[in-house]
DNA sequence: GGATTCATGACAGTTGTGTGACAGATCCGT
DNA sequence: ACGGATCTGTCACACAACTGTCATGAATCC
């Protein structure tokens, strides 16, 4: 299931972009506005972003910037026919193609599938996501807490991807090791050392945990 | 044998939906509303929801919240043509596929296929399940008590656990030591013991046991 | 009333978890 | 290549939580 976020101020427009891609057989996330927009891409992150530069509020630049400052998702420009100025200034802001008003569904989804094709032959990976306080972004290699960065270490950062991945269930030693270390068998105790190491930047008080709880006998969990 | 909850409050919609899975070779539960899926989800749980948005009372949205609360069911939410706006809600809600009015049999069942496929791929676990106020959920290694956490040891929660799956049923100390403790012989009154425990946690009076009663000369308990 | 069954509090041994110390590995700038 | 800083994994210890046993007394049965 592909996923586009549609970020679009005129109804209209909108609704008949949404209902093109459907066709095609996207699943369309559509928001009105930048702000909608980027929240959206950070809760559930769509595959590809189509965003029109004229929007109220934040507008097209900054919203493109913003969302390349989490992650790699392609991101395609919808502008006004005369507008080259800022389509220049789109790219340069980290968009990766565009189309022109009124839109083709044909030329549309063309863009769309080619971009999809270079973004899986660059390889991309798993998106930026938002658990409580926390924004996981692992393209980036970064992770905020209330919009603050934190800084973690490699492993700390893998250990807190794992436990997002899963958030609100518990996860192992075990299973821990396994997809963080890739020991297959090896000291559990491990496990708990960076799970100290990982509470005393990501919890308000070390020594209660709020985020990352222990399930005693069954292992840890990353509260939704 | 495969069972999904078809939530709709259109008798019509509901019985084609429901015949149309049965033809396919599902085990269907039906509910016309969001109070007696969510209910019969949790005293039964099925392997795949369906979801109209538009109900009465407690809303698809909602509905979807608070199914996701108890665990990764996969969800998929049934909609008009034009609700675009709805389905964006509804995935953001937590569902994760739609499909639009009128339903094709076909793509329904494609979809659902799917969905399975993706669900046992990602290795899903047992399911919550709910027995009068207690309400036990595997995968976050947590029982709840009228929607509040109890803090139980892992004897506890296996106990509960082995109780709870033959709700209703009475269970003699000798089943409990094999299935709990894994001892074929043993001390029986470690049970009681343990039983006591629990009664302390779950009980509102534990000296008038309500949910956890004993049954004289056979064993304990766990009420429906 | 005596026998049986069950509930419960106390207790000691066991297990599970948090944490600080430390040494080797790795990274990084010079 | 060197030296310092950071990171990683191991270990030991402390402490808290949990477990199983036992003794005692209450409830129930015959």
């Amino acid at each position: 299931m592909v996923a586009v976020l549609v970020i679009e101020d005129d109804d209209r427009i909108r609704l008949s972009l949404t209902l093109a891609l459907e066709d095609e057989g996207y699943t369309v996330h559509a928001a009105a506005t930048a702000e909608e927009g980027l929240l959206r891409q950070r809760r559930e992150p769509a595959d590809t972003v189509l965003v029109d530069l004229m929007l109220p509020g934040i507008d097209g630049f900054e919203c493109i910037r913003e969302l390349r400052r989490a992650d790699d998702v392609p991101i395609v420009v919808v502008s006004a026919r005369d507008d080259t100025h800022d389509i220049v200034a789109a790219l340069e802001a980290g968009a990766d193609d565009y189309v022109v008003k009124p839109v083709a569904t044909k030329e549309l989804t063309a863009r769309l599938r080619a971009l999809r094709r270079r973004a899986r032959a660059a390889g991309a990976g798993p998106r930026a996501t938002l658990i409580g306080e926390l924004e996981i972004r692992p393209q980036a290699g970064e992770v905020l807490l209330r919009g603050q960065p934190l800084a973690l270490t490699r492993t700390e950062f893998r250990l807190l991807c794992e436990l997002a991945e899963h958030a609100g269930q518990v996860l192992s030693r075990q299973q821990l090791l396994e997809r963080v270390w890739e020991y297959d068998f090896g000291d559990e105790r491990l496990v708990d050392v960076h799970v100290g190491r990982l509470r005393h930047k990501l919890e308000d008080d070390p020594g209660a945990p709020a985020r990352l709880v222990t399930v005693r006998g069954l292992g840890y969990k990353l509260q939704r």
